[in-house]
DNA sequence: CCCTGATTCGC
DNA sequence: GCGAATCAGG
């Protein structure tokens, strides 16, 4: 693998955004595992994991020396989660386990593929906004939204460069009806995880 | 079962 | 330095 600049901030720019190890290495065509052994070398924030590796199974378990533990020191705790979208970063990654392929006796036939794309599970609750109440229907709109409405054209937003950088652009395709990547994203973005697997191919 | 990310260790 | 293998928690 040749990690040159650009795969790099690709790779900083995905995992800053959110995506999983998995999703990212998706993109770059390289296996998850790349990916989290690169970040954790490049010195990546962890992205937010369940486990905590503690034991050591094989090898090591060299004799610890039991020496002094310092408790001291407390460590500020981390303060809260920056970005809970975790796994649901992309938009509408969620098509994952969906699309049972085989599925015999069943006569839905494509259907299932495809088809709650950028569906909502997790339920926003958006209660009052944070900025101010008093705001019922401000006529703004002269400034800041000139033309609400009209220059909606969607567009494949598969990430092209790395945010942040002047180069930094969407694909900006025509994207599928229904998905908010072109036809040819949405192959890569949608992809079974039981096919998918590790194997790049 | 599947997913996820983290660490280890041979290369 | 790289990443597959392995581990481990949801």
């Amino acid at each position: 693998m040749e990690w040159t600049e650009e795969i790099i901030a690709q790779l900083k720019a995905l995992w800053a955004e959110g995506l999983s190890t998995a999703e990212i290495g998706r993109r770059l065509s390289i296996t998850k595992n790349a990916v989290v052994g690169k970040a954790h070398r490049l010195g990546l924030p962890p992205r937010p994991s369940p486990i905590r590796r503690n034991a050591k199974p094989k090898t090591a378990e060299k004799a610890e020396t039991p020496a002094a533990a310092t408790p001291a020191t407390a460590q500020t705790a981390t303060p809260a989660q920056p970005v809970k979208q975790a796994e649901a970063a992309p938009v509408g990654e969620t098509e994952k386990q969906t699309a049972t392929p085989p599925t015999p006796a069943r006569s839905t036939p494509p259907a299932a593929t495809a088809a709650p794309v950028a569906e909502e599970k997790p339920a926003k609750k958006e209660k009052s906004a944070a900025s101010s109440k008093s705001k019922p229907k401000a006529p703004l709109r002269s400034i800041s939204d000139p033309e609400p409405q009209k220059r909606r054209g969607p567009s494949c937003c598969w990430p092209i460069g790395d945010p942040g950088t002047p180069g930094f652009h969407f694909c900006g395709a025509t994207p599928i009806p229904g998905k908010p990547y072109c036809e040819e994203h949405a192959q890569i973005a949608y992809v079974r995880l039981r096919d998918r697997r590790d194997n790049v191919a």
